[in-house]
DNA sequence: ACCACAGTGGACCGACCGGTCCAGAAAACC
DNA sequence: GGTTTTCTGGACCGGTCGGTCCACTGTGGT
């Protein structure tokens, strides 16, 4: 498929469309006649740029919210190097999710596009990149001697990553941030020792 | 709605072979007709013991399998009273979902229900029981002078909470515990202070 | 100017699925 | 044993939604 300027400005289009109205909505279900009447397309050319029809173009949307998860806790999350920036990065993380409220983008198109292989790969991708991150920072914690060489970086690394996930899922059904404040606290308090 | 002997049964056997179909298999959707098969009844008996429909059964169900994710924590989460019962406790939730492996009848029950009130408040009473046991368990632990008594005991047992579910949520993408266990062996290692 | 191909609109289709309806079987009750 | 209520089967309906098709319009290259 060969994208004229004008086709991949309406690629970009639809998927920056269909991200904008998860954010904003949060319909149990999005059809692509939803997405076709917000993006001002027609049925067809969904199908011209996602051939894989439904499961193409949400996987393409959720690796664009994928993206902004990550994006969105920068620069604090590349630069875990004081307790300072651990607080910062605490607080970004608390806010967007407080902003995001019961809406989950990401989970809702998971839901949609269900068990393929596809989305498993989005998430863990997403996840491991995440983790990556939080695990040189407490690397990078213990070069400066602020954290204990005995803590295992990588285990820790995987709890906040659990641990936040599961904060924001509790965030969904209850709508307070109280759990992810909770388990993020508790273990930034686990690091200090 | 008066039911009989024989319509309690059949009752029973609509929720109980809903629950045991998300168990085994993973369908993204589960559709009436699905459990019609399955159940061995017919439309009209759904509808006859769940004049909500689709919402009500679902509910249902959805109750049904929140019982037994903390009666399979059972008695361990009921009695952590030493160390060696936390460590029983956090097998016994590591093994449950290794055994449950990707599938999540809740996650399922809840992704179809969508964000109705009476979904949410099935998760919230779950969320908030399972909460309280572990937030006993941390106080007792105290009172027999095994944890410290400068440690926000409501506050580690949101953490709780908030990790096993994220780590559950990772297992879903991933297929592996590693997560789970990462942070419930890092809680528990904080308590151990 | 022409032509090939990308882009666009929208009617249409077929499958699926939640829900309705009614008629008949089976209990329960007197 | 008769009648009233519950239970059960399954045909049927109407809406929804992913996906197809085809005709038409732009666009870019030569």
């Amino acid at each position: 498929m060969a994208l004229t300027t004008k086709g991949r400005a309406t690629r970009q289009r639809i998927i920056e469309g269909a991200a904008a109205y998860l954010r904003s909505d949060e319909p149990a279900g999005v059809t692509l006649d939803d997405i076709r009447a917000i993006t001002g397309t027609s049925k067809s050319q969904i199908f011209h740029y996602f051939p894989g029809g439904k499961e193409e173009l949400f996987l393409a949307v959720a690796r664009h919210e994928a993206d902004r998860v990550l994006d969105d806790q920068q620069p604090h999350l590349g630069a875990l190097t004081s307790w300072a920036a651990w607080d910062r990065w605490r607080d970004s993380v608390v806010a967007r999710y407080r902003a995001q409220g019961r809406h989950c983008p990401l989970g809702t198109l998971m839901g949609q596009v269900g068990s393929t292989p596809g989305a498993h790969e989005v998430v863990s991708t997403l996840l491991s990149q995440w983790q990556a991150h939080v695990r040189k920072g407490i690397g990078d914690m213990q070069a400066a001697g602020l954290v204990r060489e005995s803590l295992d970086a990588d285990r820790v690394a995987a709890a906040f990553i659990a641990g936040i996930q599961g904060g924001v899922q509790v965030l969904m059904s209850t709508g307070g941030v109280a759990h992810l404040e909770a388990v993020l606290d508790t273990l930034v308090e686990h690091l200090r020792g």
